[in-house]
Order: structure tokens, then C-alpha cells, then sequence
RNA sequence: GGGCGAUUAGCUCAGUUGGUAGAGCGCCUCGUUUACACCGAGGUGGUCGGGGGUUCGAGUCCCUCAUCGCCCACCA
């Protein structure tokens, strides 16, 4: 059986051409000759070769019940359990093989590589919104008909997984330095086996389709081999060196840190004002300090040379307190004669701006803490003395001898380590350092360019910002856990960068390599490689050259080395650059720039395109989402609670240019009531379609006679059927751009309000009849199928089981697979939807009257009377006001009334308070007059008539016409109630 | 010290090229009618943070101030 719609029907004016438009992309004829339309209603995105036929009369065969129509609707509950649904389509789509891409050369690309999480990470809020975003564009460009290549996998998280297992030995009572470090090593990748794969199988219970067979970490043998060759490149290119430098040491890991990895923070401390005397006795000096303990290391104390105080005294010698040192009052530029005393003493191993003054001056440079921050022999008798304890003992020595002039409260800013929040110590050692600014200029060109997007554009300027000012990057972490620095020394200290040991002794030749580099790299240097180490770069022999590479010219060349386990190489020529890069604004710096200047280095091509910065999930009162404030809020809970679909709709319906977003349960109650609303109108829907063979329970018509006569559509299936069309372009465009916010709104909105709320209220009469019933259906199952396809990429799981359901011909395997809908042309019938949304207003005010009456919802009146054109929707205000009769014509009887859209509505008013309408009618009347006034007066402005608008002008005239006619029409009524 | 974002109904947020404001939740009144009470119908609720300016007209453009948040910055 089937149905037959008149294409006639559907346009208002259709002509053969824009039916044969439509014919041409989405129908084919079967066996009787009738034009069968393409799974509900859509054209598939890559059209197969449907000629062209247009048929005289133009019938649709809406083929809806084809065998799949005996799903047995009593199966279904009243409340929609996401838990007896999601894990069963994760495990089929999975089996299907529908996470990796297909392998179609025809097909284009959509490719992402997502942000690795630590393999110390446990799915937090953040991942519940970053994760959930790729799977939606990856199953959006699914539907589009790309091939999608979603690439995950794990960072080894340098600082953090060292911490963790740090911990958990000394739980047991030991430690690294105890292990030593391959045992520690062992350790670790045992741990990683162990518990470093929760966070990826959090992320299936999100429904993110991610091709696990390709699954990276960033310690794989093929990855480190990236890691080493791009370190050996850019040190033979010297854009890696060795250098002494002031850097952030946390005491805590023993590590040096990066700028970006610490947080500036301002503590309430003192500042004390401390006396060095001149050696020569003539008096002293005073100078300001909020570190009084690194006095131990001063070299000099500093001025400015146009302070006029320190004239004449410059290049004296001054006693250093409590060392009872020799050191020089020296001029320089960088003290602010303004502040304190104008003197600032010198430490130039624990500052880096008096480490500056130091290399100017080429003052010796003493170091005075070790990697715990306790006192060296520089110290003397303060040796192995904790910092801390270290200033407590010097300003009491000092304060004895009477050289602490006075302590200041004092706002002090501070360094915290990211990792460890613990205080970060400037402090003096050799590290490596990479120069960023050499490899910055093109990752800016490709950003001004407008070849690497931001989305929201306004982070395109921070990033901009700091590349343009970007300074050297310190790599080094003094750490086991991570990629070794893959230099060798000669015994002269001689360093070889090198793939291995034997390699570096080929390049040394006759001197011998004696040791390898201690430290590791940070993990940012490796994490830089994502998009490349993950799609397969270096490539071997085969790879990056097949012409098929997008690389603007041949990646650079590196040196050959035997090869290591692969990636599929031609990955790399196929899926790089990627398209996408979701990630959140905090690590734009640490790790997006750096991605795209070693894509650019090394593929001479951008590693993706677009950057989608997602906003952050904040909790309900807008604090932070932290573990230890205990404001966190477990996404797995909430998973097992409501389900993933819930979840995802709570945060992704909240996303779009925003820099935050805030998590609540009720947000989530009302993704809740969305799934459970979509779930009981399918299920209504699936029982209303009468399916040959045995009826469905609410099914007492039987089937229908296939030979009936062809359906004909009314004004409000074309109202359905537009706003579907007009729903599919916002959601097209916001998906698009990106705006999930305002996609998930439109189908919420047409789902909730126009589909459940007016189109099956009004067409519930229609299937109740048998010889009306088929049109309503096939509007109703093309909706909801199309529907089900565009939230599809937002909620996968009710998605893919109810499109399960739906006895539709042409039926993909999976609603996953299945193509985007697009809807024809013809849908698009504003005049239609005008004509019925002026009904809707005309039966709102209808219920309204009945509400001034008391009357009960759904009760029936028997009488209303009209005057004004209601046309054909006139039953539909009949039964969707729950009227018995509407009769054309001014009433015979006293009435309420109100005027709407050009109608004139009266209701009988049975018992009514008399007094109660006029109060309400005068309540009306003045609001109308005030408007009328302010309408008149606008009008009467000679300035507004001339320079306004035309088309401006001439609606407030007609706004004011409408507004005298209804003030003649509330004084008429306000008389039959005097 | 600089930059960015936010400030609209009790709450959370929309608001396209300027034409005097919308949604969801909450609240109030009603209500089981071919699905859904995780529901339906009706209603209440806003001088769009303050102050200036441009304009016939400003939630929307410009200036300024305030509050909150984020980022960047070497002041002892």
C-alpha cells in the first residue's frame, strides 16, 4: 500500500519544471509507473542517476509501510530509558564498522584529530562538552556524505602521570629515586596499561564515534620516532639550543616549567627594608626586598644612574649583610628610582630581571637553592635550610643586628605551578630552549590569511597577539616519564642530536659518546605533533609523495632512518590537513600555535582549518568546576542517570560564541522532557499508521483501500512541511557556523511547539478517519524522519532507535548512515503558512476567551460566532478551540469578543460577571488609545514622515487605522455590557 | 597596567542589516482530550547595568562609568 499525494497539491502553483527539479534529484518510478519518493521525502546528497520524469498530474507514492510497519508499538514504554538503548546502538554502529571512514577515494575527507586527554584524566564536564562536539560535526559530515576519519587517542601528560605514580610509590614506600629511573619508567607504561585507558571508554559512553583501530599515544614507537626527527631538524637548523637561563623551577616536581604552565597569583606577604653598609663606613644604603633570603646570593645592589640620592656613590663597595661579602653599588637601567629606596639588590641566579642586570654587568652568578628550594653552600651556615625556614632565620639574624630597617605589608606576585600549585623559584640552570619567533612567522600569515579560522573570531586576535610576541619556549623538563632528549655527548661534552646512540657515534666518528641527555622533552613539544604523528608522519618511502598530498610543496626532507612501526602512511597524503579542532581556549597557546608551526614546518601545510574554541562549563552559580572545591559534577553520573543524549543536549544546546556556559540538573531535566517528547510523539505517530495485517491497538480502521482516491494536502500539512523546510536551512546554517545554540532551538522548536503542539492536535480528527488519515501520516513520518536526521549528530542514541521504528522505505541500516535530508523546493509555501498561523492566532484567542469565561480546557462550547474569512481553517479553530459550532455572522446573543488577524470573534457569555468584561474591555481600550497616541504623535512628526523609511511610515499608518478600528470595536462591545 | 567577554522577565539565556523585546525553566489559574503529567490550555512577569552622544527612531551604533568573569604583563 501507498500513498498518493497530488503534486498539484503540494504547490500551490506548481508548473512542470520545478516538479521535474525535484523529480530529477530525489524520485524513481517503480514497477507501476507511480514516482516513488526517496526515504521520506529527502534527496540524497550524492544523487544516483534518476532521470528525469515528469508525470502528467504528478503523483507521489509516499511508500511508508513497507513491511517494517509491524513493529509492535505495545513494546514501546510511555517514558523513553536511554539506558536500555544507547549501549545497544554504540556496540552495532561499532560492529558495522561505521567509526572509520569510508574507504571511497570519491568521497572527500572530513578529518579530526581530538585532543588527546591525559591518560591520567577521568572524564570531566569539559570532555562532556569538547568530545560530544567532534562526534557531532563528524556524524553531521557523515549524514553530508564525507568520508569522516574522527582520530583519537592519549597524551602521556609528562608532569601529571609522573606525579600520579610519584604518589603511588611513595604509598608504598619507596620512590622514583629509590627505583631508579627504567624501573620507574616500567612503572609507568605498567600503570598506563593498567588504568590509562578509562577516559576512552568514558567517551563511548558519550556515543563519540571515533575510529578506535587508529587510536594514538603520544608514546607510540612510530610517534616518538616523529618526535626525535623533528628535534634532531630544528637542532641542526639551531632553532634548538642550550642556554643558561632563569627559569620557573617548582620545587615540588624538581622540574623546570614553562611560562605558560604557571599561574600568576598575588599573596598577602611583607616587604622588608633591609640595611647593606658601605664598606668604607661611610654610612649604608637601604634596599627593598619581598625575598629577603636570597640576599644570601646578592652580587650588587643596583640604581639607577640618574637617582641623584646614590650620586657620587656608585662603584663603592657595600658589606653584605650576614656574608659579610664585598659587593659593588652598581648603575643600571632597570631599577625604578621611584620605588622603595631606588636600590634593588642583585641575585641574578634566582630573577630574571636581576639575572639581566648580572649578564650586563657580568656579575658572578651564585646559585643559591637546590631543585627542593633549600639552601646550597652558598648559603654558608644556612646550608640545608628550606627556603621558607631560610627567611624566617635571615630576618631574624638580620633584625639582631640591626640591620632591618622596618617590614611593609605588602602585595606580592606570585608564580604557581600549574601542576603542582605550589610557589614557583626563579631559578638559574641550563635547559633547552626552542626559538618559537623563527617558526611564528608563518603560522601568523596562515592565521591572517584566513587559511586557519577561529571560531569565535574573536580569539584569532589573541593568538595573534601572543605569536607575535612569542619568546623562547623552554622543552626541557627535568623529568623520566616523557621523550628523551635524543642528544649525546662526546666526553668534551660535545652534543650530537641523534635517532640513537649509534646514530649519534656515527656523527661524532672518532670522539666517543659517553652519555645521553637527562632530561625529557615537554610534553607540549610532542602534542605539537598531533595532527601530523597521528595521520602517519614521517611518512616511509611511500607516503607524502603519491601526488595526492595537499602539502603545498614537499614536506621537508629528514634524515633516513630504519623504519619504525607505521600508521598506514597513506593517511597522511589522505587526511592531512585535517578540517576541524575543537578545543578550549586555555591551551591555545600551549598547544594550537604549536601545532600549526610544526605543521607548517614539517607539511609545509596548516593542520587543519577551522579552530572551534568551545566554551567553559561552569557550575550553576558560575564558579569553576574543580575536583578539590568539590564543585565538580561526575558526567558519568549524570549519563547513568539520564542518558548520553540528555547530557549531550544540555551542553551542546548551549554552545556558541560563548566563553562560558553554566551546568544545572534542571537544564538537564528539560534535555530529559526533550528526549521523552520525541519518544511518546514517534510512538504516536508509529500508532497511527495503520499497518497492514494485524492493527495496531488503536487501529480500528483496518488498512487502507489502496485504491481510495489521491490525498489531497491542506493548507496546514503545507504549514508543516514549510516550517520543515525553513527548519532544516537555520539548522543547515547554524551547524555550519558552528552555532549549535541556535540548531538545537529550531528543532526544539518545530518538534515541540508546531509538530506536537498544533500539527497532531489539529490532525488528530483527520487520522481518525479512515478516508482522511493517509495525508497527516505521510506528513507526519517524513517530518519526524527528517527530523530524527538532523538531531541525529546531537543525540544519537534516540535518534538511531526510533528511525529503527520507522516503516520507511529506502530505510539506511542506520539513521547514522543515513544522508542529511534535504527537502524539496516545494515544501516552502509561505502563503499557505501565513494563511494558518493566522488561524493558530485566531484559535489562541479563541481559548482565550473561553479562559475569561472559566470555561475548562477541552470542555466543549457549543456556539461562537465570526465575522471576518477563516477560509478552509475554519474546522481547525472549531476543533482546536473545542467549539461546537462557529457561525459567520454578529451574534444573537450577548458576547464576549476579541478581535485577531482581521476577525471578529464572539463567545456567548452564559453567567458571565458583567462588570468583570467591562473592567477588561476599558483595560484594552487604554492600552490601544495609549498606543494610538503614540502612533498619532509619531505621525504628526513631520521629521519622522520624511526622513523614516517609506515602508516604515506607511506600517504605522496602518497600525494606527487598525488601532482606531479596534477601539470603534471595544467601545461597540463595552455597550452591550452597560 | 593592557586586552577580551558578560550585564535583557524571579533563574538560565536568545535577539539577524537600528523600526519601543522573545524562549525554556519557575510562578499563578485550569485540565486526563488517539502519544507524552518528564503532559496540555490560558495567564503573570522587562524604564534591555548607569550616564552621555549619533539618529525621525537605539537592547542593537559611538563615548564614558560601574560590577562580574577570563586572558596577557619582569616592577624589587
Amino acid at each position: 500500500m501507498g500513498l498518493h499525494v497530488d503534486l498539484n497539491d503540494l504547490a500551490e502553483d506548481s508548473d512542470g519544471k520545478r516538479l521535474g527539479g525535484y523529480i530529477t534529484a530525489g524520485c524513481s518510478i517503480n514497477d507501476f509507473g507511480r514516482i516513488l519518493v526517496e526515504p521520506i521525502i529527502h534527496q540524497s546528497i550524492s544523487p544516483s542517476a534518476h532521470q528525469p520524469v515528469i508525470p502528467q498530474g504528478g503523483i507521489l507514492d509516499m511508500p511508508f509501510a513497507t513491511g517494517k510497519a509491524g513493529v509492535d508499538m505495545t513494546n514501546m514504554d510511555t517514558r523513553y530509558d536511554a539506558s536500555k538503548v544507547e549501549s545497544k546502538w554504540y556496540a552495532r554502529w561499532e560492529a558495522a564498522g561505521l567509526f572509520q571512514p569510508d574507504p571511497d577515494p570519491s568521497k572527500r575527507p572530513f578529518t579530526v584529530t581530538i585532543p588527546p586527554p591525559n591518560i591520567t584524566g577521568s572524564l570531566h564536564m569539559g570532555h562532556a562538552l569538547c568530545y560530544p562536539i567532534q562526534d557531532l560535526f563528524g556524524r553531521y559530515q557523515r549524514m553530508l556524505g564525507r568520508s569522516v576519519l574522527i582520530l583519537p587517542g592519549q597524551d602521556h601528560a609528562g608532569i601529571a602521570t609522573q606525579s600520579v605514580v610519584e604518589k603511588m610509590l611513595r604509598k608504598e614506600g619507596t620512590s622514583g629515586a629509590q627505583i631508579g629511573r627504567d624501573k620507574f619508567v616500567e612503572r609507568v607504561w605498567q600503570w598506563r596499561t593498567e588504568s590509562g585507558d578509562t577516559i576512552l571508554n568514558q567517551l563511548r559512553s558519550l556515543g563519540c564515534a571515533f575510529d578506535w583501530s587508529r587510536s594514538r599515544f603520544t608514546l607510540d614507537d612510530h610517534y616518538h620516532d616523529a618526535v626525535l626527527r623533528v628535534f634532531i631538524d630544528w637542532f641542526e637548523r639551531g632553532l634548538i639550543f642550550r642556554g643558561k637561563r632563569v627559569v620557573n623551577w617548582d620545587p615540588v616536581l624538581q622540574t623546570s616549567v614553562s611560562d605558560i604552565e604557571t599561574e600568576r597569583k598575588t599573596i598577602r606577604g611583607k616587604l622588608y627594608y633591609i640595611r647593606y653598609p658601605f664598606a668604607d663606613g661611610s654610612g649604608h644604603l637601604t634596599i627593598a626586598t619581598t625575598r629577603p633570603e636570597t640576599m644570601l646570593a646578592d652580587v650588587a645592589v643596583a640604581v639607577h644612574p640618574s637617582d641623584k640620592r646614590y650620586e657620587g656613590r656608585v662603584g663603592k663597595m657595600l658589606i653584605l649583610p650576614l656574608m659579610n661579602r664585598e659587593i659593588p653599588l652598581i648603575a643600571d637601567q632597570y631599577p625604578d628610582p621611584a620605588f622603595g629606596s631606588g636600590a634593588v639588590k642583585i641575585t641574578p641566579a634566582h630573577d630574571p630581571n636581576d639575572y639581566q642586570v648580572g649578564v650586563r654587568h657580568k656579575l658572578p652568578m651564585p646559585v643559591l637553592l637546590d631543585g627542593r628550594a633549600r639552601i646550597t653552600a652558598e648559603g654558608g651556615i644556612y646550608e640545608g635550610l628550606d627556603r621558607h625556614e631560610a627567611r624566617k632565620r635571615v630576618v631574624a639574624d638580620l633584625e639582631e643586628q640591626g640591620l632591618l630597617e622596618k617590614i611593609e605589608d605588602y602585595d606580592i606576585p606570585i608564580l604557581i605551578s600549574d601542576r603542582s600549585k605550589e610557589a614557583i623559584e626563579p631559578l638559574l640552570s641550563e635547559q633547552w630552549f626552542c626559538d618559537q619567533a623563527a617558526l611564528a612567522g608563518p603560522a601568523i600569515e596562515v592565521v591572517r590569511q584566513g587559511k586557519v579560522k577561529f571560531f569565535p573570531e574573536r580569539y584569532e586576535k589573541i593568538y595573534l597577539d601572543w605569536m607575535e610576541n612569542i619568546r623562547e619556549w623552554c622543552i626541557s623538563r627535568q623529568l623520566w616519564w616523557g621523550h628523551r632528549i635524543p642528544v649525546y655527548y662526546t666526553a668534551d661534552g660535545t652534543p650530537f642530536a641523534a635517532l640513537s646512540w649509534a646514530d649519534a657515534q656515527a656523527k661524532a666518528g672518532a670522539k666517543k659518546i659517553v652519555r645521553q641527555d637527562e632530561d625529557v622533552l615537554d610534553t607540549w613539544f610532542s602534542s605539537g605533533l598531533w595532527p601530523l604523528a597521528t595521520l602517519g608522519w614521517p611518512a616511509g618511502d611511500d607516503g607524502g609523495d603519491g601526488g595526492e598530498s595537499h602539502a603545498i610543496s614537499a614536506p621537508r626532507s629528514l634524515p633516513s632512518v630504519p623504519s619504525v612501526p607505521s600508521v598506514p602512511s597513506s593517511d597522511l597524503a589522505r587526511y592531512y590537513p585535517t578540517d576541524l579542532m575543537v578545543t578550549d581556549r586555555n591551551i591555545i597557546y600551549l598547544w594550537v600555535s604549536r601545532m600549526i608551526m610544526m605543521g607548517l614546518d614539517f607539511m609545509h601545510e596548516r593542520p587543519f582549518e577551522d579552530v572551534f574554541i568551545y566554551a567553559t562549563v561552569l557550575t550553576e552559580d558560575g564558579k569553576r568546576m574543580s575536583k578539590s572545591l568539590g564543585t565538580g559534577i561526575d558526567p558519568m553520573e549524570v549519563i547513568q542517570k539520564i542518558g548520553a543524549d540528555a547530557l549531550r543536549y544540555t551542553l551542546l544546546s548551549q554552545t556558541g560564541a560563548n566563553q562560558d556556559i553554566r551546568y544545572s540538573e534542571r537544564k538537564t531535566e528539560e534535555a530529559r522532557n526533550f528526549c521523552n517528547k520525541i519518544w511518546n510523539a514517534t510512538r504516536f505517530v508509529l500508532m497511527n499508521l495503520a499497518p497492514p495485517g494485524p492493527p495496531g491497538p488503536s487501529d480500528q480502521s483496518g488498512p487502507s483501500n489502496p485504491s481510495h482516491p489521491t490525498g489531497r494536502l491542506e493548507d496546514v500539512d503545507r504549514w508543516l512541511l514549510t516550517r520543515l523546510y525553513e527548519t532544516a536551512q537555520t539548522v543547515k546554517k547554524a551547524y555550519d557556523g558552528y552555532d549549535l545554540q541556535v540548531a538545537c532551538q529550531a528543532l526544539y522548536r518545530f518538534f515541540w511547539s508546531e509538530l506536537c503542539d498544533w500539527y497532531i492536535e489539529v490532525a488528530k480528527p483527520r487520522l481518525s478517519d479512515p478516508s482522511r488519515r493517509e495525508v497527516p501520516q505521510w506528513v507526519l513520518l517524513g517530518c519526524i524522519d527528517s527530523f530524527l536526521r538532523m538531531l541525529h549528530p546531537v543525540m544519537p542514541f534516540i535518534t538511531e532507535e526510533l528511525y529503527s521504528f520507522l516503516p520507511i522505505e529506502h530505510h539506511a541500516e542506520f539513521i547514522m548512515s543515513a544522508p542529511w535530508p534535504v527537502l524539496p523546493e516545494q515544501f516552502n509555501q509561505p502563503e499557505a503558512t501565513a494563511r494558518v498561523e493566522r488561524i493558530f492566532e485566531v484559535t489562541r484567542a479563541l481559548r482565550s476567551l473561553r479562559a475569561d469565561l472559566g470555561v475548562t480546557p477541552g470542555a466543549q462550547i457549543p456556539l461562537a460566532y465570526y465575522e471576518g474569512d477563516l477560509g478552509e481553517g475554519e474546522w481547525i479553530v472549531r476543533s482546536q478551540a473545542w467549539v461546537g459550532e462557529l457561525r459567520l455572522g454578529p451574534p444573537s446573543e450577548t458576547c464576549i469578543g476579541a478581535t485577531v488577524a482581521g476577525v471578529d470573534l464572539h463567545l456567548p457569555i452564559g453567567d458571565l460577571d458583567k462588570s468583570k468584561e467591562i473592567e477588561k474591555i476599558d483595560r484594552e481600550s487604554s492600552k490601544a488609545r495609549e498606543e494610538l497616541n503614540r502612533m498619532e504623535s509619531k505621525l504628526a512628526d513631520t521629521n519622522f514622515v520624511e526622513r523614516a523609511k517609506p515602508e516604515v511610515v506607511e506600517k504605522a499608518r496602518e497600525q494606527g487605522e487598525e488601532l482606531r478600528e479596534r477601539l470603534r470595536k471595544l467601545a461597540d462591545r463595552r455597550r452591550l455590557f452597560e
